[in-house]
DNA sequence: CACATATATTGTAATAATTACAATATTGCA
DNA sequence: TGCAATATTGTAATTATTACAATATATGTG
């Protein structure tokens, strides 16, 4: 815990008891990729007084800063990620979890270059399908 | 127009007026991916009557058959895309714009084929960052 | 053609995710 | 400690989408 308060003055970002536990749920679940709801209704339960927009804030001032990342694949929500190196993803249809594959994939490593002339940011591939547990 | 009307018949789809110019609109603007809300705008301009809902129901019906496909990309509406081949997007940070990109990646090919064990149906990736019209 | 039935369209209301905003509380520093 | 800046909270507004029921249209049959 004391490590998440470390990351969270590095990056200039005051270390709220919220903020915290924010970030903390984050780091153990980093195979999960949780909606604002799941990680609102999980912290809810150790601090009831928390807010959505304050867990909407939060993920905002961590994207921001590059703590976490957003993944948009359901078309529905926005699904948070503390890995924030590129990486693909894998959507099942079934179950609705979204999972990293570590694929190879020609087109990492083209940050800053250019396609057709437009310049690239940010690289996101990700897989629809059906999941091992759901085959 | 009367290839559209084929076009729906071919799968299955009673021709209406309505169902008739949303595709029209589509094939003319293939390198738009319009959200509803452009067709809807453009298309209330010839049919005064239509509603918001019937493009909605008319888009859903069309990606049920394959004839257009979902984009989601901005996190915040649905784009749609008359081109249903696997193929790359490009996203603009300032314009908003949603380009086709045609760049060669490892992952195509893959579909009906596992990753980590996940059996993949869609494969998509698209880029995020400046369009060359904004650099 | 008239009618019956199925399907499509329309308008409105409901839902769900997200953002805006203002009041209150907390934090970090002088 | 006290002040100013920032964070949190609760609620209301916004936006995209879906649900639903009434009306209209299309298609097939006698
Ligand atoms: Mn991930
Ligand atoms: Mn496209
Ligand atoms: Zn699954
Ligand atoms: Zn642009």
């Amino acid at each position: 815990m004391e490590k998440i308060n470390i990351t969270l003055k590095e990056k200039g970002i005051k270390p709220t008891y919220q903020r915290l536990k924010v970030l903390d749920y984050m780091s153990k679940n980093l195979r999960n990729h949780p909606t604002v709801e799941m990680i609102y209704e999980e912290l809810a339960k150790e601090i009831p007084t928390i807010s959505l927009t304050t867990v909407y804030n939060t993920l905002g001032t961590f994207i921001e800063k590059g703590l976490v990342c957003g993944v948009t694949i359901t078309g529905t929500e926005v699904r948070y990620d503390i890995n924030t190196e590129s990486h693909h993803h894998f959507l099942c249809k079934k179950c609705g979890d979204i999972i990293d594959v570590d694929v190879p994939c020609s087109l990492s490593g083209k940050k800053g270059e250019l396609v057709d002339g437009h310049k690239i940011e940010e690289i996101h591939g990700y897989f629809k399908g059906t999941c091992r547990s759901c085959i």
